[in-house]
DNA sequence: CCCCAAGGGTGATCCAGATCACACAGCCTC
DNA sequence: GAGGCTGTGTGATCTGGATCACCCTTGGGG
């Protein structure tokens, strides 16, 4: 099956290749059946707006393929990104169960298909299976982890330099070779990455300078290489 | 019943007198009746620990009076306090359902009750009541979103004055009286107000004299003030 | 009664980053 | 190829809080 954007659509989630590693689609044959049958799927562009902030909630999306990233922002403008995520992910879950209004925006950063299912028959398939519950609760759970990690380091580490130290280790760490050091594509802008780190263009700008001129880190093109995971984690916690 | 730190025991969830009030222990007869069965009940003087950041997980405490200090402090001795918890929390449910360990430190902040329940005990009440289980769901998804909050206020408000003001005005509406101004009793030191907002205990008191000066708030002995929300509001979006 | 610890107030200094200001590179469209 | 747009690199300046330093009040215990 052929669709926009050059992306192949995964139409039946008991058959979906990805089964097996996302979370909440691994569900048993009956609860896999009934969720196949309420959920709708998409192809969004890049750039899409899957929700934004203060909407009232009108279900979740289950990330299929692509990359999302979820951002808040203030009334004078100031944007942070609070996490990228990658498929399998449930987008707007904390919303839709607790029917507060979408505390986040969630905005398609490259081609990619989303299921969207509605609130009430998500609410109705966690009545009927409580296995399907569970697993929104470890889903929660989970995201409250990845906030926690946040507030840790939007709180906790004070210098600007330390938070991109965190970041890239972070990065470093999905994507490990075999020599210790890591090779990464980078996607985000400097600016995308001071909205995550809580920090200026210029300032992003000056840390990759500063990194390479260390040796920490090497760009080649759109390329980041990360030479050295133990000077990073001095910086961490110096 | 008396107890020690004069405080009465409630030794029965059905009976208690806060149950409606409290997400968690509003649960049906028969949910009810087995919760009661399997929690024990302890009162504790004000500085104990209930768990402590980075342990593995025993179990969950459900709070039934007294107040707690959720923190967490990094390898350098900073420390930042996420969290208030009253009556009807509970406590370390997020490293109970993943399985981590505890990602804060719980501390009383005066002589409390609070009600163990031992994580075997709590999954498998879970697994028998789906009711229970959509319970945690959305406890999980309040706490979720009060970390969402601490995120907005941590990335977004840049000075901190700007904090100083949403950490009143959120007092605030805890307690706000007929006329418009609200009365509150001051129990945090200005350093566990600097680890709230994420700054020092000079500032919060420089803070605190500015803020008097102009008239937003205004102290007698441990009880404030606060008279003008509108101006704090203005503060917090400026 | 004195002492000491904990909490609070306030001045002086200093510096890391925000901010402003350009300059430049790649890439699109017309 | 000119213009415009987006993203980047890097100097110069300015400033809000952290930090240091000191003094004051309060209250409890020996």
């Amino acid at each position: 099956m052929r669709a926009p954007y050059g992306l192949n659509i995964l139409d039946n989630c008991l058959t979906c290749p990805n089964r097996q590693d996302h979370i909440f689609c691994n569900l048993s044959l009956q609860a896999g059946q009934r969720l196949n049958e309420i959920k709708s799927t998409a192809v969004y562009p890049k750039g899409a707006m899957l929700f934004i902030e203060g909407q009232q909630p009108r279900g979740v999306f289950v990330l299929c393929s692509g990359k999302v990233k979820l951002s808040t922002t203030s009334r004078e403008g100031k944007t942070i990104i609070t996490k990228i995520s990658d498929p399998g992910d449930i987008l707007g879950l904390n919303a839709v169960i607790s029917n507060h209004p979408y505390e986040v925006t969630s905005e398609m950063m490259e081609p990619g298909q989303a299921n969207f299912i509605p609130r009430d028959s998500l609410l109705q398939l966690l009545r009927e299976f409580p296995e399907a519950a569970l697993r929104v609760a470890q889903q929660l759970s989970r995201n409250y982890y990845t906030a926690y990690e946040e507030i840790r380091t939007l709180g906790l580490a004070t210098s600007p330099s330390e938070k991109f130290a965190k970041l890239l280790l972070s990065w470093s760490t999905k994507a490990t070779q075999n020599d210790g050091s890591s090779q990464l594509r980078l996607t985000l802008t400097h600016e995308e990455i001071g909205e995550i780190i809580g920090t200026t263009r210029e300032t992003v700008s000056r840390l990759f300078s500063e990194f390479r001129k260390k040796q920490l880190v090497q760009i080649k093109g759109a390329t980041l290489v990360i030479r050295s995971r133990p000077a990073l984690e001095k910086i961490v916690q110096s």
